[in-house]
RNA sequence: GGCGGCGUAGCUCAGUUGGUAAGAGCGCUCGACUCAUAAUCGAGAGGUCGGCAGUUCAAGUCUGCCCGCCGCUACCA
């Protein structure tokens, strides 16, 4: 670890819409494996920068919008707080979290469509849309609302039925209407960009079939697609709110489409970072270096987003990294049944974090995170994790020890006497604790990662039980002077190991030990609890969750 | 309809290229211990790996069909 070479390293995260609360299936899907792999990288010395940032321009937004009456600006500006005050409530250390509404988003997205347009991956061609003449605005195809030619339901939408579940074409409907005015839009034609996605056909398929530690289900849904074959898509939309496109051939009224220009946030987000330290050109460490890597996390539901459209993009600007890997997660699901509403998913994140410490619930989500898998959990669930695993096994561990050399050394940590074989391995456990969940976070396998850290503290409990230094008090302090070293030791090291995961209370674990966290992050090795200093007093860990005390 | 995925102990889940008598955590039973947040440690019970049929010396792990569940289906994110 300490003698690579520090890496610099893009952790590249979904953006949200600014368009309604997060829930924990947001979280466990994408923003708190992001923070582990981040932080640990940090640990191992790693340059790291994780970005992201609302999505202000998505559809849902101004669907929104025009449902409350009010401008797109007003959804946004009521949501992107919020989404920073869980980033704090929770941890979520990132090095930027903005919106695709700033000046940088708007330049560098603009640039990359001059860009894509020199490179003669952009031409223009007319179709015909759906206007409504009293709007005075072409309508993406849910804001027409007409009989389904499949089941004759009257309220079907322009992009599909919810009656018999057809996808549709908006000409196809029977009698459409506009959502806006009720009235019955007319065909106008409308001159587009389109994006030549279809010369990506080849080089796509290629890059993706040689990528190696990428989880199967997202090679195998990215090169399922590619092999359907990638079509060329409409790269701009008759849309105000959005970024416009930096040619006038087409007149007024024309905006990037928002997914393209959303995905080029990874790229925008690292260039405002760089303005705002001061160093403008500092973002290129970690896009034009080919030795800097870049992860991003993302659900399912963003894979072809994230391994095909935005690589294609970069293949089409061309000179900047394309992803290391792509760890999408499946979805978390509550209660059984799909993310529903009525069973926790509605819930506020505040619910929960008025319940829970924000450690002890990002324990629960990274025990259940959806890495290879959906992942069901309820509220049950969680506080199972937390009162008969978290605080049972760790936080007892660490209250035990310190208890006891509060008693026994006055909250000194003991002169260790000559190791014996069980001392040794013990010492040698804790140093392959780090090892091993170093292995296992490398290989975004942050599951299984806690998982072994816990391990680890189910190690100490062992030492503690086979030595019992509650025993050997009565007629052996130097022996039991030793376990209770060692066992500080190997609470230290745990903390490490644990510390991307539970940032704040192996902070305080560190601290009472005497090895404070100097910067962001721990150093990815055992700490030394030296024999003689005096531990800082240290409060129970965790407390254990009553949901019905409290519901 | 098309494409993709899932169904493994009571619960939540692991199970690289098919190969020793199928695993973990929690729960449960019994025992040990008492430093600790009635926590800890040990032992044990518990599974036709959705069903049926194939391929193979050998299948949870490959093929086909069936049952149940889910996601995506291109200007929807």
């Amino acid at each position: 670890m300490s003698d690579k070479q520090p890496k610099k390293v893009l952790v590249a995260v979904a953006w949200p819409y600014a368009q309604g609360p997060l829930h924990l299936g947001h979280i466990g899907g994408a923003y708190l494996p992001s923070d582990i792999y981040a932080r640990f990288r940090r640990s191992v010395g790693d340059d790291v920068l994780m970005v992201s940032g609302s999505d202000v321009h998505g559809t849902p937004i101004t669907v929104k919008a025009d449902e409350l009456g009010v401008t797109p600006r007003e959804i946004v500006d009521k949501y992107h707080p919020e989404f920073l005050t869980y980033w704090e409530d929770l941890e979520i250390d990132w090095d930027l979290f903005t919106t695709t509404g700033t000046d940088t988003h708007k330049r560098v997205v603009q640039d990359f469509f001059l860009k894509l347009l020199e490179n003669g991956y952009l031409y223009t061609e007319t179709s015909e849309q759906f206007f409504d003449e009293e709007a005075g605005r072409f309508l993406p195809d849910r804001y027409v609302e007409g009989t389904c030619p499949h089941c004759g339901f009257g309220d079907a939408r322009g992009d599909q039925c919810d009656n018999c579940g057809k996808t549709l074409d908006p000409v196809d409907l029977i009698d459409p209407r506009s959502k806006l005015s009720g009235t019955t839009p007319v065909l106008r034609e409308t001159e587009h960009y389109y994006w030549k996605l279809s010369a990506f056909n080849e080089p796509m398929l290629e890059w993706l079939t040689s990528r190696e530690g990428w989880r199967p289900h997202v090679v195998n849904f990215a090169v399922g697609m590619v092999d359907d074959g990638l079509h060329d898509r409409a790269f701009t939309r008759d849309l105000d709110w959005g970024i416009p496109i930096p040619v006038d051939d087409l007149g007024p009224g024309k905006s990037i489409y928002v997914w393209w220009e959303a995905v080029m946030g990874y790229l925008s987000a690292p260039q405002e970072w760089a303005e705002i330290q001061g160093t403008p050109d500092a973002w290129k460490d970690w896009w034009e270096d080919p030795e800097a890597e870049a992860y991003y996390f993302v659900g399912k539901d963003n894979i072809p987003f994230h391994a095909i459209y935005w690589p294609a993009l970069l293949m089409g600007y061309g000179g900047l990294n394309l992803p290391t890997d792509v760890p999408a997660n499946q979805y978390v699901t509550f209660g059984g049944a799909k993310a529903s509403k009525s069973r926790g998913v509605g819930r506020p994140l505040s619910w929960y974090l008025e319940r829970f410490e924000p450690d002890a619930l990002r324990y629960a989500l990274a025990q259940s995170l959806p890495e290879s898998n959906d992942s069901d959990i309820t509220d049950d669930e969680i506080a199972r994790r937390v009162n008969d695993e978290l605080v049972a096994t760790w936080g007892n561990l660490v209250n035990r020890v310190v208890s006891m050399t509060d008693r026994y050394f006055d909250g000194t940590v003991p002169q260790p006497g000559p190791l014996t074989d069980m001392d040794e391995a013990a010492m040698k456990a804790r140093m392959d604790t780090l090892g091993d969940v170093s292995d296992l976070i490398y290989n975004v396998k942050l599951r299984a990662g806690i998982a072994r850290a816990m391990t680890g503290a189910q190690e100490a409990n062992v030492y503690l039980n086979d030595l019992a230094p509650w025993t050997t008090s009565k007629t052996d302090m130097t022996r039991t002077g030793t376990t209770l070293w060692v066992a500080l030791q190997m609470i230290a090291a745990n903390a490490v190991a644990l510390s991307p995961y539970l940032p704040g209370t192996s902070r305080r674990v560190l601290e009472a030990l005497g090895s404070p966290i100097e910067g962001r992050a721990p150093r990815w090795e055992a700490p030394e609890v030296e024999a003689g200093s005096k531990l800082s007093e240290l409060a129970p860990l965790f407390a254990k969750v009553d949901l019905e005390a409290t519901t």
